[in-house]
RNA sequence: UGGGGAAUAGUGUAACGGUAGCACGACUGACUCUGGAUCAGUUAGUCUAGGUUCAAAUCCUAGUUCCCCAGCCA
């Protein structure tokens, strides 16, 4: 074992080292990451791969990707296909790849064992009277009337529900263990359930499907898995898990348990984020506002970033909720030092030097990324005739406000100092159609002449080389931290923020960035970080996902104001 | 009501009987041709009550609060 952070960084960590320094598993490491390829990964999901393949690298062992598939009514082949690319676009690669379906006959053959040892049978109750008899948390249950069958026939019922004879839910194959255990996993809990139905490896090659608890730790011994790391709500399963184990007397791999992750204003769970598709309240599974993996993608979020967050958030036993301003600082502290700088106007207002020629244009130099020097320059043309933010100009100005207003000056990025002389409203509305100024050519970016200080700096594009492209805006999909914090009665979709999406359909770009690629990523100066959409967007008519702002000093200033 | 877990700044997470630290946030200030970034600094915490000890977040006792479990889901 290879340790080389100097000590560990969690309980699981701690676990490891311990169980190296014992020697237990002979120094070896081992994980898994168990997806059931029902649904789509989303950030939560991350977090288990992330600790899974990072813990088996940082000991220098393996990981494997393997699917608990034992439910063949849930679960589809397209779920698997997007699964391995969302682990391999985060940035890991299994060890082995496996299926709990690839063990089905190894665990019908263990099932025999078990019969025969008198540790499982037949039980013809229904899945009502199974319940019935299971007792309460605070009762204990009752025996089945079939618990007592003979070795012969169980063995001879459980081949004829393999053999189809029996209708589904007509019985049941149960392990004999203790129907007054306050830990109701223990009353005598169900193995294999009769499903005439199709799976998505298997086929029709079986009528009988084993649950979960029966197949994880045999699937773990089967893969050597030493740590097998699972979620909080498994910690009352791991007297099972290791009840199976034992019973067959097979390699035993050891059960850990961690907090599921949670974020502030969004939804986790598979039933929520499939209910939000189903009804229309986003635009499907990678809708940018998902906190699924495919979402995060498409909003612009790399894998390094999501790797950083999953690395800040820890790994411990407290039920915790992550505010989602971690995830949306680890994106921006990638971006910022990655992602080339363009100006876009996402809300034009025409801007119109009064002194500059008419018909003349500049190539003016703009540095691509003033974190990374040798992303170089850029050339962006100059003109009479400008658009710059809505924002970015008020005619009366609120106090502290830096930027173009009646009389001041302000810097153009990259360009000239220019000075405001007035407006041209329109005469019936009173809008402000364009905004008038002068330039001095002395304060050309670059020019020694140009250091005079001016209050703030604004960015520009050209507008007659503007390339228009839509923009999408989006904020948190709730409008409260915890969607959950509904009263009585009232569901959580009712906090859906109606606002976290704002499509801005003419927004003006500099030429530049007519030819990005979908997924590319940018750092709209003063805006914010943006990427070409992967879906919708098409050459000469691009549109761009905001990934999350810049952090806006301002907005706070004036919000406070 | 039975069982299993968990409680440390606003949010997370360390400290393993010996100086309560780190990250994010918030707030100051410096710097800046992005009100970005960066830099410097400030703020703020051991669930409660007892006990053991020279010394307790840590050990003991009793409480409080929160989470999970009664699928032939995983």
């Amino acid at each position: 074992m290879t340790i080389e952070a100097p000590r560990p960084r969690n309980f699981i960590e701690e676990a490891i080292e311990e169980d190296g320094r014992t020697g237990r598993y002979g120094g070896r490491v081992h994980t898994r990451f168990p997806p059931e390829p029902n649904g789509y990964l989303h950030i939560g999901h991350a977090k288990s791969i992330c600790l899974n393949f990072g813990l088996a690298k940082k000991y220098g062992g393996q990981c494997n990707l393997r699917f608990d598939d034992t439910n063949p009514t849930k679960e589809e082949v397209e779920y698997v296909d997007s699964i391995m690319n969302d682990v391999r676009w985060l940035g890991f690669e299994w060890d082995g790849l496996y299926y709990a379906s690839d063990y089905f006959p190894q665990l019908y053959a263990w099932a025999i064992q078990l019969i025969e040892a008198g540790k499982a049978y037949v039980c013809d109750l229904s899945a009502d009277e199974i319940r019935a008899h299971r007792g309460t948390l605070t009762q204990p249950g009752k025996n089945s009337p079939y618990r007592d069958r003979p070795v012969a026939e169980n063995l001879a019922l459980f081949a004829r529900m393999r053999e189809g004879e029996f209708s589904d839910g007509a019985r049941t194959l149960r392990a004999k263990i203790d129907m007054a255990s306050p830990n109701l996993n223990l009353r005598d809990p169900v193995l294999y359930r009769i499903l005439h139905a199709e799976h998505h490896r298997t086929g029709n090659a079986w009528c009988i499907y084993p649950m979960y608890d029966y197949t994880h730790g045999q699937s773990d011994s089967l893969e050597q898995i030493t740590h097998s790391i699972c979620t909080l709500e498994f910690e009352n399963h791991r007297p099972l898990y290791d009840w199976f184990l034992d019973a067959l007397d097979i390699y035993h791999p050891r059960q850990i348990e961690f907090a599921r992750l949670n974020l502030t204003y969004t939804v986790m769970s598979k039933r929520r984020l499939l209910e939000l598709v189903q009804g229309g309240f986003v635009s499907g599974w990678d809708d940018p506002r998902m906190p699924t993996i495919g979402g995060l993608r498409r909003r612009g979020y790399t894998p390094e970033s999501i790797r950083a967050f999953c690395d800040r958030i820890g790994v411990a036993k407290f039920n915790s909720t992550i505010d989602v301003a971690v995830l949306e600082g680890a994106v921006r502290e990638d971006l910022n030092r990655t992602a080339p700088r363009a100006m876009a106007v996402l809300r034009p207002l025409k801007l119109v030097i009064e002194n500059y020629p008419a018909g003349q244009v500049e190539e003016l130099e703009a540095i691509n990324n003033p974190e990374d020097p040798s992303a170089g320059v850029r050339l962006v043309p100059f003109s009479r005739e400008l658009f710059i933010e809505q924002d970015d100009f008020r005619e009366v100005p609120p106090k502290k406000f830096h930027r173009l207003t009646p009389g001041a000056e302000v810097r153009l990025r990259a360009a000239y100092i220019v000075k405001c002389t007035g407006v041209v409203e329109d005469q019936s509305t009173g809008e402000i159609r364009e905004v008038r100024c002068t330039y001095d050519p002395q304060t050309k970016s670059g020019l020694p002449s140009a250091d005079r200080k001016v209050k703030g700096t604004i960015h520009w594009v050209s507008a007659q080389h503007a390339v228009q492209a839509e923009v999408r805006l989006y904020e948190h999909l709730f409008s409260q931290p915890d969607p959950s914090d509904v009263p009585e009665g009232v569901d959580y979709k009712a906090t859906l923020n109606p606002n976290s999406l704002e499509v801005l359909k003419s927004a003006q770009l500099e030429p530049s960035l007519a030819h990005s690629k979908p997924g590319d990523r940018f750092q709209f100066e003063r805006n914010g970080y943006f990427c070409v959409d992967t879906r919708d967007s098409l050459p000469g008519r691009l549109v761009f996902n905001r990934t999350v702002t810049l952090r806006d000093t301002w907005a706070k200033i004036e919000k406070s104001g």
